[in-house]
RNA sequence: GCGGGCGUAGUGUAGUCUGGUAUCACCGAGGCUUCCCAAGCCUCUAACCCGGGUUCGAAUCCCGGCGCCCGCACCA
């Protein structure tokens, strides 16, 4: 199926449209139906278990709007709040401040008198003048003018702040790893190609967090597998992931073990290993706050989509977030930790002896002040004795910012290859070809004909199904044929027939999808 | 945002040039028939993206908006 087919299906089948369609649809938003819903649980029910479950990740659910101070920490709001200039000759757009060389920065009317100076380096013409644009969606908070927020970019940032909290959960250990589903949004310029490219989407994200020099191993049931990877220097054969790390070609053990857990997952999803590979970025493709990314893509007959990012974020954020809020992001180095002794003041035998003086005999303590120390009271000078002092010791261990290697999916994207790597066509027959973890129901419950009592048999089992909690699709209308292929166009696995032999002996037919073949079994082993 | 193409039932389409309320198929719904793979028959639901203009009359021509596709640009 091409694009325009897979939509087709999608809008048919109730997996996606457009949002907003009576209206005229908005671009970069969409509707998910009843079996849409169904498949993104499932897809994100397999992440939980080879993400989440795999590494141990502690979930959390953050705020999607943000304050404006936390934007600027991420880099966002510098990041994206760019000045564009569009070229009125040959509509051209460029970024103000890339046109103009020198110091990084510039003030927004600085950057405007220089451009406009500049020509079109393509064609020479005159520039518009330029318009300011910011790729996050910004409101406000409270009333009358408010304060500024934004719509989260990324789910990330919603882990970084709240890394104290996590670590503390964590009872203080690194390394962590957390998790998180949720929408993200992005004002897209031109927003195109329905699920692929959105304004508003979904990530399952993860952050795993590591003292440097700490980084955690490759795990066992990882370290073996073979990727097909496309780095940026020279090409890589068929190794094994720990290889690749032991050449260089992965630079972080972490990174190479979310490459492989991401291939399993992904092609657990269904989409063929032939059209997955793990492309590295360059230099410039780089996000901000990255020194090591490579991106899984599915080739489709859109070209190769970017379904999951996996980036070495170093310290960038964490860094950020600890400077910007002036709290403790860092985390102790184990075994760095000193004792220390110390003398400090005893400021109640201080205050007793010295009364109105104290505060004076206190600023004149400098820090490391121990018993013999001599200080100056109304003219006269005094030897503070032991007496003075307390000893302290404390075990003062070295702090400092945890690293994060970060595995990012679009939701979204990956449905949409999911849908379109899996389908199947065999003559006038289609059926989305769906592992049955991710079917979106677990079976079709049908009467072979809706008369002489097959029909409420089957919505006997069907109301049983239901009773249990057994996710059950019933259908009764047509020929069993064509439900059989109403359920195959959405992937549902199999299909539990109830025909005459069923009034006899408690029996069913159970079908199965992919090869059609079916089977006699008790109505008993069903579920 | 720009340039080009396009926008007709749920889906895919004919009709647009040459103005007169819309074709066909699938899907869906109801019925008949049918003992396992979209069968057949009957019936039904359902559309000209939105707004303005020209005209006696606009799906059709013109303008604007929105959306979709391709290219450019942007894309943490």
């Amino acid at each position: 199926m091409n694009f325009q087919e897979v939509m087709a299906l999608a809008k048919r089948r109730g997996i996606l449209q457009p949002a907003y369609e009576p209206y005229g649809g908005v671009a970069g938003f969409l509707d998910y139906g009843p079996v849409g819903v169904r498949l993104r649980r499932k897809i994100t029910e397999l992440w939980r278990k080879h993400f989440v479950l795999g590494f141990g990740a502690l979930e959390i659910d953050s705020a999607l709007i943000g304050p404006e101070p936390l934007f600027r920490a991420s880099g966002h709001l510098s990041e994206f709040d760019d000045l564009l200039v569009e070229c009125l000759e040959c509509n051209k757009l460029y970024r103000a401040d890339l046109l103009v060389e020198g110091e990084g920065t510039l003030d927004r009317r600085i950057l405007a008198d220089a451009v406009a100076g500049k020509k079109c380096e393509s064609c020479g013409g005159k520039f518009d003048v330029p318009r300011p644009f910011n790729l996050m969606f910004s409101t406000s908070l409270g009333a009358g003018r408010g304060t500024p927020g934004y719509l989260r970019p990324e789910t990330a940032q919603g882990i970084f702040q709240a890394f104290p909290w996590l670590l503390r959960q964590n009872r203080g250990k690194l390394p962590l790893a957390a998790a998180q589903v949720g929408r993200a949004f992005r004002n897209e310029i031109a927003p195109r190609q329905g699920p692929l490219r959105l304004r508003e989407f979904t990530q399952l994200e993860l952050e795993h967090f590591f003292l440097p020099g700490a980084e955690p191993e490759i795990p066992k049931r990882l370290a073996k597998m073979e990727v097909r990877l496309v780095p940026v220097n020279g090409s890589a054969g068929t190794e094994t992931i720990a290889d690749l790390v032991k050449e260089d070609v992965i630079g972080s053990s972490l990174v190479a073990s979310y490459i492989a857990c991401a291939w399993k997952f992904i092609t657990a999803c269904g989409v063929p290993a032939g059209k997955l590979r793990f492309r590295q970025h360059g230099k410039h493709e780089m996000a901000h706050y990255s020194s090591e990314c490579w991106d899984g893509e599915v080739e489709t007959s859109t070209g190769w989509v970017e379904v999951v990012g996996i980036a070495h974020r170093s310290d960038y954020d964490l860094k950020a977030h600890g400077k910007a809020s002036s709290r403790e992001f860092r985390a102790p180095v184990p075994g760095t930790g000193k004792k220390i002794n110390t003398w400090l003041p005893d400021k109640g035998a201080i205050g007793q002896k010295f009364k109105s003086e104290a505060a004076s005999v206190l600023e004149q303590l400098v820090e490391g002040a121990a018993p013999g120390v001599e200080v100056g009271v109304s003219g006269t000078t005094h030897a503070l004795g032991r007496e003075y002092f307390r000893r302290v010791s404390a075990t003062e261990p070295e702090m400092i910012y945890p690293h994060v290697v970060e595995p990012s999916f679009g939701l979204d994207r990956l449905l949409y290859c999911i849908l379109e790597t899996t389908w199947r066509s065999e003559g006038d027959r289609g059926w989305l070809a769906l592992p049955e973890m991710l079917s979106p129901y677990y079976m079709l419950i049908a009467p072979l004909m809706a008369r002489d009592g097959l029909d409420e048999k089957a919505r006997e089992i069907h109301a049983a199904a239901m009773f249990d909690g057994v996710d059950v699709f019933y259908d009764e209308k047509g020929s069993i044929g064509r439900r059989y292929a109403r359920a195959d166009e959405i992937g549902i696995s199999r299909a539990c027939t109830v025909d005459y032999q069923t009034l006899e002996d408690k029996t069913v037919t159970i079908r199965d999808r992919d090869s059609t073949e079916q089977q006699r079994v008790s109505i008993d082993s069903i579920f």
